[in-house]
DNA sequence: GATGCTATTGCAACACGTTGCATCTGACAC
DNA sequence: GTGTCAGATGCAACGTGTTGCAATAGCATC
């Protein structure tokens, strides 16, 4: 009932980034001198002080990696996460990092849903906000693209001003080919 | 972030149920005389041994809790359900608990989904298959009736065969009200 | 009613995530 | 450079749900 565990391509890459980038030194993060906008954390140490919020070495931890997965699915659970920043940093701990993750919800710089098994995904921006397609019969999983989304949210905006939190949805079900070779499934 | 904890109105009446409800005498649930058809589970020691499994006094407990529920909202945590189920045997076990609703699922009894906080909430059949809506701003829930669920369905097959599972669906977002409310939440 | 098989239970340990609290430290003021 | 203080961390405990395993007990059969 568990166990459609995704693989890690790029768990190997996380230990090969550009160096200095494990070290005490400040990384590229650091860098605010405007010639960094194409990611949306270029400037994310400015705008935690802005918020009278600190800029500290698990963080730093924690960003890395993401930066890392915004160039891959962009989706990964709390303890992928976990694990990575173990990858950059052994002493990373548990709570520290779902806290930050929490802060990082509120900058916009991540959002989180729940996966068919509860477990929580988080997205990293920049992407288009999607909602996802989960199979209950391969595992598999897909992205709900604009064109779906826009049907969707509006079948349910139109009837009662409900406004949907497309990056919180996940839709279990049977995919076209789980549904053809079981058609009585859910008579 | 958490604490918006719906209730249990009827906690008290599930005490005050039908006598021998709670006895060790076979219960209503063991009559399968054909004449109580209009709830699902009236045969339901029958089905089970027709599969192999049998029928103890843990899954009679849960069946009563069940049974209540089906006249109330049908909509319960797993957490509550243990709270039910301890309020009449107090020895319930979790786990017990727990595997006993994956048969009840295999059977068609209730059904699982996973709220915006990740947690289960499991439905008591028989009732029209719905999804839900949960507003982030102001905890409300709301059930997706049919038109909407039409749409909504017909949105995601039309464009690719997948067959939505409705009863796993839980949208979060905000309700009309919290829109109105704070209008550029998320722009 | 007695017997045997095996589904089920109870328990303990685990997994993922959250929370409370004492301690530490980033960052601002001087 | 030093002092100050609120935000952040580390840790332990907790909450919800799952899993492995030995012991128990339905229930089919005789």
């Amino acid at each position: 009932m568990r166990g459609a565990r995704a693989e890690l391509p790029a768990a190997a890459a996380i230990l090969e980034q550009p160096a200095g980038a494990a070290t005490g030194e400040p990384s590229t993060f650091d860098d605010v001198s405007g010639e960094r906008e194409a990611t949306p954390w270029a400037d994310l140490p400015s705008r935690l002080r802005a918020r009278g919020l600190r800029w500290t070495p698990q963080r730093r931890t924690l960003l890395e990696v993401l930066e890392v997965l915004a160039g891959t699915t962009g989706h990964v659970t709390g303890v992928e996460l976990i694990e990575r920043c173990r990858a950059l940093d052994p002493t990373t701990i548990p709570s520290t990092v779902y806290r930050t993750l929490d802060v990082l919800e509120d900058l916009g710089i991540v959002r989180h849903a729940h996966g068919v098994d509860g477990r929580e995904e988080f997205h990293v921006l920049p992407a288009i906000e999607h909602g996802h397609l989960h199979c209950t019969g391969c595992q598999g999983a897909w992205e709900i693209g604009p064109d779906e989304a826009r049907t969707l949210v509006a079948a349910i905006e139109g009837s009662r001003g409900f406004r949907v939190d497309l990056s919180h949805l996940s839709v279990a079900g049977l995919c076209a080919d789980c549904a053809t070779s079981s058609p009585e499934v859910r008579p």
